[in-house]
DNA sequence: CGCCTTATCGACAATGATTATCAATTGCAG
DNA sequence: CTGCAATTGATAATCATTGTCGATAAGGCG
């Protein structure tokens, strides 16, 4: 609707850090990567962390996805604008993205088909990725 | 791995309150189960209501899925067995259930490509139902 | 039909993730 | 440099869900 609707936050000290901390591209809830900041030394508070992730999964720039658990999970994007999904390991939370071809015209053509519109859709593989499964097997 | 896995719940008032209650078909948490129920002049207490809709959710007799709030929502499942996904109304809750045909091997597809194993899916539409976008329209 | 064992209840406390408060800071426009 | 609104962070408040535990009652048995 409204182009003009990102009035670019300011940048902090604390938005710098998370912006280099999710660097790592793994998936991780708030509280995790709050734990991890404050291990480098950082002082930045849980709230902080919680209110930079949110807005930067509005703004597009991480990704976010809810956990069977209700928690939700964050990581840095990849591709900075298109949109994706995961395959991520359920142990260390390591993701790859994914494309799941013509997904986005079936899942159209499906609401279309029971009258539902504004559709929006939710697709996460996860599975065990090969080191863990190897840790496992141990 | 055992089948011998159910020692079948006892059939007790709440559980038929519960069981009754779910003829509706719509997704709502268990607390809102647990408001209709008590509305409907039940005395069923929260925690049972929440441990029913689990143990149900578990033997597959309810489908329960998580919305983007982190709030798990249940309702009967109509297909009794085989795995299936949904078109949810994001404003009521009607849901209707959809089969994605060859997503199963998809995914298991998608997994060994990438050294996954042990491949869990979720699949979730979500959209406005033909009554709620003629009321929010008006 | 009564009895007994034990699953199930339910009121209430406890947890854990997320959000709201609000005074103290601090980008940054002018 | 100034001034002020945006941002921060310690902390309290929410909210969904789970744990506790004495009370209750399903249901197998005699
Ligand atoms: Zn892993
Ligand atoms: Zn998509
Ligand atoms: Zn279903
Ligand atoms: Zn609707």
């Amino acid at each position: 609707m409204n182009a003009a609707d990102a009035p670019r936050p300011r940048m902090t000290r604390q938005r710098r850090e998370i912006l280099d901390a999710l660097d790592l591209s793994e998936f991780r809830s708030a509280q995790a990567w709050h734990e991890r900041l404050r291990s480098e030394g950082s002082t930045i508070g849980l709230a902080t962390v919680y209110r930079a992730l949110q807005s930067l999964a509005e703004s597009g720039e991480v990704d976010a996805v809810v956990a069977e658990s209700g928690e939700t999970l964050y990581r840095r994007c990849e591709a900075g604008e298109e949109h994706h999904h995961h395959l991520r390991c359920r142990v260390c939370g390591k993701a790859v993205e994914i494309d799941v071809p013509d997904f986005e015209a079936f899942a159209a053509a499906i609401g279309r088909e029971h009258g539902y519109g504004d559709i929006l859709h939710t697709i996460e593989l996860t599975g065990v990725c090969p080191e863990c499964a190897a840790r496992a097997g141990a």
